[in-house]
RNA sequence: GGGCCGGUAGCUCAGGUGGUUAGAGCGCACGCCUGAUAAGCGUGAGGUCGGAGGUUCAAGUCCUCCUCGGCCCA
């Protein structure tokens, strides 16, 4: 070789190579991985891998099947993928079974909604008709999202899903609620529901419309019968007065039972001063009547007084002792002779009205709950509670309406029927009413009919939060706060949110008046209402809806068939009520957990150690967590979890609600035909979701930045590892620098784990993401690529460093295939081959040994005296003194002990990535650079002197000193020396 | 209106039981390198910790009120 050529030493280096790309091209990339684990079929394997291991079960909360998925849904799958797959990896055996919620509501209106564009009415088609249509439309979005969820790379058995209108579904729903039927749970009691008697139907909220409306208002004064006051004077005073009421449905009258009012209101008793009033007048001269104080002079004037005069105050005591009669008492009506109460309400305001609420329990949610919440107190005044059904499903009066049958509240039409009228005229002849008119206000409509609705009393089907069921105390309720506590919460709010609903909850309803579910398969005998319990007719419906699902209800013969030769078919009532959705999936755990053969957990309570994660938005402590509670609980005396996790809700960037008129929605489909799922699923792993999480364009992409960052760095890692012979070195022989990193990579392992145990996704991805950049992509890697790219191949630091680079990547990829199962299947295939995936693998085990916490500590030093060195080179590059560091040569003054102590033995230039470094503990000249924060330590910088390496670079005197290698270091002559060896054999 | 939760740099997040000039990463600006190159390294500028009171020697951290936002009810 001569001086004249040049020789080009980069071939001579083990510079970075690999096919790995710089851009990921995720859209495209994504659907290829997607199908490489479809053929591996990743899924059947991890579950062959994991027979025998304890389960950790994340039980899959069952969306609604009607429509594509947004961006909660991604939220929600991602964070149970993520759940899933680090559980896996974790050494359990965790198997997501994912299913879909078919039934109810939304479903009945599309199906109803694809009628009325026909011309079809939905009262004309056979039930099974109409169901079968329900539930293709279910199987259809089904369909659908299961494409958009396994897009997004959640892995699952999606090929044996659960759905709840699946026939062995609906069979063991049934079965579930006819436990509560057997043991005395279930009741029949009655609640006010929306009712449309144009379509004799009952209405959910979103089937309600408001429009303008004409309603008859009256006042109406109830006779104090009994005033519990101590004072006599006082009392005497009141039985001679009425309290008045206001309202807007004088048909409800019939159904009052009680008058609310609040103590939080003044009230006054008021004496009627005018003189001349004419005869007929409905109030005269010296009428006591008992009023808000805000709203008497309104009351007055509607009952054409002028003249009136406060008496006296009357205390919130004094009324809730007070006892009405009903207006109608003395008309001979057959009826009315029940005391009327005065209840103390939290809705009663004084805004409007009287002050005093009408309460016809029958009639409105409030009325009803007030009545409900009372009824232990009024039962023991001796009044009873049973609320009465005044109005049939045709709008007519019943029985219960005494005097009245026959009037009708709205006809079929929908127009105003006589029952208003009627009541008004009783209402006068009873002395009653004291004012009359009309009002113009927003009323509740049928958005079918378009027809004013009423609030009626209707027959439903109960569960008893408060009747004991194995022994005195054992209620739903207690069984249910009970098994809270024994619940693990994430985070740990839920808790309270859980139990606070759970204390003050009213008894459970579960009839629905629907078409599209399962039905309250119960027979009531037609005389004594007595619930059949007979598990033979229990067998007959659970074998037949087995085989034909829950239809079998509906179909011709029905009752005969269940009932069997044992009963009189014409004794009993088939009830055709449908159970509320919530019981379907609050019995997810009784057909999916219990009956799947590769789930069926042995949990804590069953001497296991299995274990059973809910995982859902906070807004399902009020909907899955509690209905699968209480079903649970009333079937099994515990929860159905072992713990449950909840995140909460994705608003927009300006941590608003998104929202199409803002338009600020992001949708998961945009996002992953932009940039990738996985930049999706990044942005999940990086944020806090047990709050609300925001979302938004400039947030994607501080995600699309992050994973370029951490992309590269796998990249360039993988370039390395190209040269790694799977040579292993032993630890003692390792450099400090390499120890240093295992040591992280066992601080990081505990923290990872941890991290996982406890859900807390971004701590492990932001600790993970910064370890990447700041200790190795800045230093570790910074300061080893002269080794590694230079060295010669029998290089013990080198091996050293390939070693450790390699278990570091082994730790990332497998750490954050979790969050980012495309991008570290890609990664790790680029290491391994096709033939795997970073999927099958466990987190890796790290050696305790690793943990080092003394050299820790003194690397700490060393990064400190490294900082001021690396602060001095700024200083000289600004001043263009130098360009690249390895053009210094700084000295270092280390007059601190404990520092130079640290940095004994250690090769400082290399740490600092110059050419050459003086250390001395001489006392630094003036003008040397120091930093602030950091006492005993200063740099006076310097040029490197010396001869620039030709092949490192480096500038060191050395250069030179090789014949055979003039242009080079002494340590580059040696690998060329190496190299060139291997060459020539 | 009620129950529960939250508001720390442009963005994403740290900040046990109150205690030195409130931290990190990204982004941004500027500079270096050109053998991780539509990459890599360094330096720097960004925060009255939603607001107002209060407790305390001391509050992002405790209390009260207000405000904004969210979930669930009414």
């Amino acid at each position: 070789m001569t001086e004249t050529t040049k020789r080009d030493y980069s071939e001579t280096l083990n510079l970075p190579q690999t096919d790995f790309p710089m851009r990921a091209g995720l859209p495209k990339k994504e659907p290829e991985i997607l199908a490489r684990w479809e053929k591996l079929d990743i899924y059947k394997k991890l579950r062959a891998q994991s027979v025998g291991r304890d389960k950790f079960t994340l039980h899959d909360g069952p969306p609604y099947a009607n429509g594509n998925i947004h961006i909660g849904h991604a939220l929600n799958k991602t964070l149970k993928d993520i759940v899933t797959r680090s559980m896996q990896m974790s050494g359990f055996d965790s198997n997501y079974v994912p299913g879909w919620d078919c039934h109810g509501l939304p479903i009945e209106w599309k199906i109803e909604e694809q009628y009325r564009a026909k011309g079809k009415n939905k009262d004309e088609v056979p039930v099974n008709e109409f169901r079968k249509e329900c539930r293709d439309f279910a199987e259809h979005w089904i369909d659908v999202q299961r494409k958009e969820f396994k897009r997004l790379g959640i892995e699952g058995d999606w090929d044996n899903p659960y759905l709840t209108m699946r026939f062995e579904s609906e069979a063991i729903i049934a079965k579930e609620l006819m436990k509560f039927a057997m043991s005395g749970q279930l009741y029949r009691g009655s609640k006010p529901v929306m009712w449309s008697v144009v379509e004799k139907t009952a209405l959910a909220e979103a089937e309600i419309e408001y429009h303008d409306y004409q309603s008859d208002q009256i006042w109406v004064r109830f006779p104090v019968v009994e005033a519990g006051s101590t004072d006599e004077a006082a009392a005497e005073q009141l039985l001679d007065a009425s309290v008045v009421i206001w309202t807007t449905t004088p048909w409800t009258i019939p159904g009052n039972r009680a008058v609310c009012f609040s103590s939080r209101i003044s009230y006054g008793l008021y004496e009627v001063t005018q003189e001349g009033l004419p005869d007929d007048n409905w109030v005269q001269k010296g009428d006591l009547l008992i009023l808000a104080e805000a709203l008497a002079g309104d009351v007055f004037k509607n009952a054409r007084i002028e003249d009136f005069r406060l008496v006296r105050a009357v205390s919130a005591d004094e009324l809730g002792a007070i006892t009405l009669a009903h207006p109608y008492r003395d008309m001979d009506l057959g009826g009315y002779q029940f005391d009327v109460p005065l209840l103390d309400g939290d809705h009663v305001t004084d805004d409007a009205g009287t002050g005093f609420v009408h309460t016809a329990p029958g009639h409105g949610a409030d009325d009803f709950e007030i009545w409900m919440a009372s009824a232990k107190d009024l039962e023991q005044r001796g009044i009873d509670t049973a609320i009465p059904f005044t109005v049939a499903d045709d709008g007519y009066y019943t029985k219960d309406a005494p005097g009245l049958e026959g009037n009708q509240v709205i006809t079929h039409k929908g127009e105003k029927g006589k029952a208003n009228k009627a009541n008004i005229e009783y209402l006068k002849e009873a002395g009653a009413l004291i004012g009359l008119g009309r009002m113009k206000h927003q009323y509740p409509h049928s958005w079918r009919s378009k027809k004013p609705i009423i609030f009626r009393n209707t027959p439903q089907w109960f569960v008893y939060m408060d009747r004991n069921i194995g022994g005195e105390g054992d209620t739903l309720r207690t069984r249910a706060l009970n098994a809270i506590d024994e619940t693990r919460f994430v985070p740990g709010a839920g808790q309270n949110r859980l139990r606070s609903m759970i204390e003050n909850r009213p008894d459970w309803v579960l009839s629905r008046q629907r078409a599209w579910g399962v039905p309250i398969t119960v027979f009531i005998h037609k005389d004594t209402s007595a619930v059949l319990k007979d598990e033979t007719v229990n067998a007959r419906i659970y074998e037949a809806f087995v085989a034909e699902g829950a239809d079998a209800w509906f179909a011709e013969g029905a009752k005969e068939r269940f009932l069997g030769n044992d009963y009189d078919a014409g004794d009993w009532h088939m009830v055709m009520d449908i159970l509320d959705v919530w019981f379907d999936s609050g019995s997810t755990h009784a057909f999916v957990l219990d009956e799947r053969a590769d789930l069926s957990p042995k949990r804590k309570a069953d001497g296991g150690k299995d274990y059973v994660l809910y995982l859902e938005g906070s807004d399902q402590h009020r909907g899955w967590f509690h209905s699968s509670l209480l079903e649970s609980c009333g079937t099994r005396g515990h929860a159905p979890y072992d713990a449950v996790l909840t995140h909460g809700f994705t608003m927009a960037e300006d941590g608003r609600k998104m929202s199409k008129s803002l338009g600020n929605q992001m949708f998961p489909q945009d996002i992953i035909k932009q940039y990738g799922a996985d930049i999706l699923r990044l942005w999940v792993a990086s944020c806090d979701y047990w709050e609300d999480q925001r979302l938004g364009n400039e947030i994607i992409k501080t995600s699309v930045d992050s994973y370029r960052k951490l992309r590269n760095t796998l990249r360039w890692m993988l370039g390395s590892l190209a040269h790694a012979k799977g040579e292993e070195v032993a630890f003692a022989d390792m450099p400090e620098l390499e120890r240093l990193m295992l040591h992280r990579l066992a601080e990081l392992d505990e923290m990872v784990r941890k991290g996982y145990w406890e859900f807390d996704y971004k701590k492990i991805f932001h600790q993970l993401f910064t370890f990447m950049t700041v200790e190795l992509s800045a230093f570790y890697f910074d300061i080893r690529k002269d080794a590694l790219y230079c060295d010669a191949p029998s290089s013990t630091r080198r091996k050293a460093s390939l070693f450790v680079i390699g278990k570091i990547f082994d730790c990332l990829t497998t750490w954050l295939a979790p969050m980012l199962p495309f991008t570290m299947d890609e990664t790790w295939t680029a290491r391994y081959g096709e033939d795997g995936s970073v999927h099958l693998q466990q987190f890796p085990e790290v050696p305790s040994e690793w943990r080092d916490d003394q050299l820790s500590a003194k690397w700490t030093k060393i990064k400190t005296v490294r900082r001021v060195v690396t602060g001095a080179l700024e200083i000289e590059r600004r001043e263009k003194r130098i360009g690249s560091s390895l053009e210094a040569h700084p000295v270092v003054h280390v007059t601190d002990p404990d520092l130079m102590a640290a940095l004994e033995g250690r090769d400082m230039a290399d740490i600092a990535i110059t050419s050459q470094l003086t250390l001395t503990s001489d006392p630094a000249p003036e003008g040397a650079f120091t930093l602030d924060d950091t006492k005993g330590v200063a740099v006076v910088p310097a040029l490197a002197e010396g001869t620039k390496c030709a092949r490192s670079w480096k500038i060191l005197p050395e250069v030179g000193t090789d014949p055979d290698y003039p242009d080079v270091s002494l340590r580059d002559a040696e690998a060329l020396r190496e190299w060139d060896a291997a060459r020539a054999a």
